[in-house]
RNA sequence: GGAGCGUUGGUCAAGGGGUUAAGACACCUCCCUUUCACGGAGGAAUCACGGGUUCGAUUCCCGUACGCUCUACCA
């Protein structure tokens, strides 16, 4: 939002400078602590949407020195998968956004699970329902398909209501009845004939809806468990969440939220809403999805995910070599900025810069080159010591014998300028411990001719009697030997780094032939030279 | 169909009544580097369209187009 559409919405005669306003609508709106949630529903791995959506809440809640509460919305048990509780709160915890109120991490509004707070929801149905602000339903799923089928957009609202099966149409007597016999029923909001519903959205400003254009959302279930519109509204009053945070796709029943408040708490105690925008396939258009990854080559979970059924694991950023400084990262600055040129932010700068003000209203196209570019970055930007640790694992599971840590951190700083993903390491470094598996020898052989054999063979020679071993006299001994031959040394060198490194890459190669001693330097010189035919 | 939301280079974007309209990714050229990267210099490329308002609109207003989201006893 711009701070002219708060000016718009404020008094013309107050003249609080317009930051000024605008802080105090979002930051002491009430001089409550702020709070927020992340409510994710356990279906699946989180998607790059998801994660933003956590990470601008917890930028939000540290930024104000807030509490960030992660609640589980578990109320369709049809879609509950095992295991998506757990990756949600692995994802949380590789991110570094550390729970303030969990399932997990316990908290003074527990239970978190919305599964477990089943008979709270009904009460405030019953409490609406009594009001005259909700009403029984007991048309089945299928008798509304079918309305759905015969006419073309029908919708449960104001108009249809009167003709459906519910306590509204029909007579007290016969809904008394139906209740009675145990007939199955939903609880639906009646809305308004012809009201103005309208808030004020952090990021988009003065948002309206007239209530004749929207439906009779059901409230309660006809399995007893309340729908996402009421179970947020109820859990969010009672977890007192001053600021909610969630994706655009919610704005179209944002209404539904506000009348809700309206009936059950007061508007004055309703949080403040922020409606952030989408994440889009890089091309064409609409909302990112696992498919568009899975598509395009990349990922779009943050972690592995193994869907318990059908045993498929998707690819998560973590695994593909990401690191979570780098991840974060590039999520943040994903409809976000801080106005200036940075580019690379801290979790603790982002804390610190974080405004919800500065979020964008339009979505953004994914662009995975720029994540890859954040990531190597990252990996440039870090000491090796700082992922080491992650980066030891993958060498080890490629059978390379790694040495002193000491020896091992320096290597990977070396050639850090060089990886895009932490599994570039293995590439870009195994060569220092380990003999190369496959040299491209397709890139010498073509220029391989017996004067070149002879150089090296010569090579070997005088570097068997060196006693000392260092880059200065390996690269000297090498070029004299070049020009009492008269060969360039240009031409020699390609075929040396291929010997030892095994392709057209890495780091100076008299280091890295000191590096790996005589032994190893003369053995991977005669192994090529013995795979070498001269034409 | 309806409602809501959105629209600055290919992508992410700063900016915002008068500017040569930042910067980054990607792309191209060159330099550095006897490899690959890193780094450096440069290049190409943009305010969706039409009306207003105004001395002046990319910026403000109104339309149009296009796109997206929602339109479930899913979230």
């Amino acid at each position: 939002m711009r701070f002219k559409d708060i000016a718009i919405n404020s008094p013309p005669t107050t003249n609080i400078p317009t930051p000024l306003y605008l802080r105090l609508m979002t930051e002491t709106a009430s001089n409550k602590k702020v709070r927020v949630r992340f409510a994710p529903s356990p279906t699946g791995g989180l998607h790059l949407g998801g994660v933003r959506t956590v990470l601008f809440n917890y930028l939000f809640a540290k930024h104000h020195g807030g509490d960030f509460i992660v609640r589980i919305e578990d109320t369709d048990q049809t879609r509950f998968v095992e295991g998506a509780e757990a990756y949600i709160f692995n994802t949380l915890e590789w991110c570094g956004l550390v729970p303030d109120e969990s399932p997990l991490h316990g908290g003074p509004f527990a239970p978190y699970r919305q599964s477990e707070r089943k008979p709270i929801y009904r009460q405030y149905a019953q409490q609406l329902i009594d009001a005259g602000k909700a009403y029984y339903a007991f048309d089945t799923s299928e008798e509304l398909e079918a309305k759905r089928k015969e006419i073309p957009n029908f919708q449960y609202n104001q108009t249809t209501r009167t003709v459906l099966k519910n306590s509204l149409a029909l007579s007290k007597e016969a809904v008394a009845e139906l209740l009675a016999a145990n007939t199955p029923y939903v609880v639906r909001i009646c809305m308004p004939e012809n009201e103005d519903l309208g808030f004020t959205d952090l990021i988009r400003g003065e948002v309206h809806f007239n209530t004749s254009q929207v439906d009779d959302k059901v409230l309660l279930k006809a399995d007893g468990m309340p729908t996402y519109h009421l179970a947020v509204v109820v859990d969010d009053y009672l977890m007192q969440i001053t600021h909610a945070f969630r994706g655009e796709e919610w704005l179209p029943s944002a209404p539904v939220h506000v009348l809700l408040w309206q009936y059950l708490f007061g508007l004055d105690q309703m949080p403040q809403w922020a409606h952030l925008p989408l994440i889009l396939k890089p091309d064409g258009n609409g909302k990112l999805s696992k498919r568009d990854g899975d598509r395009l080559g990349f990922p779009t979970f943050a972690m592995d995910w193994t869907d318990p059924k059908t045993n498929e694991t998707t690819i998560g950023f973590k695994e593909r070599g990401f690191l979570p400084q780098a991840f974060i990262n590039l999520l943040a600055v994903l409809g976000w900025n801080d106005g200036t040129d940075q580019e690379l932010f801290t979790l603790q700068e982002l804390i610190e810069k974080f405004s919800i003000e500065r979020v964008h209203k339009g979505g953004a196209k994914f662009d995975y080159e720029k994540a890859k570019w954040y990531n190597q970055e990252w990996i440039k930007t870090l000491p090796a010591t700082a992922y080491s640790h992650i980066v030891a694992p993958l060498f080890e599971a490629k059978g390379i014998a790694l040495p002193d840590n000491d020896q091992f951190v320096a290597v990977l700083d070396t050639v850090k300028e060089r990886c895009v993903f932490l599994n570039d390491f293995v590439l870009q470094a195994g060569f220092y411990f380990q003999t190369p598996a496959v040299v491209d020898l397709a890139a010498i052989q073509p220029k391989w001719d017996v004067k070149k054999q002879q150089f090296f063979v010569d090579l070997i020679a005088q570097y068997q009697l060196q006693t000392e071993w260092n880059s200065q006299v390996l690269e000297q001994v090498f070029k004299e030997l070049a020009t009492s031959q008269q060969i360039k040394a240009g031409e020699l060198m390609l075929p040396f780094r291929i010997m030892l490194v095994g392709g057209k890459f890495g780091p100076a190669v008299f280091d890295i032939a000191a590096f790996i001693g005589q032994a190893e330097t003369l053995h991977r010189i005669q192994q090529v030279i013995a795979q070498l035919t001269i034409a």
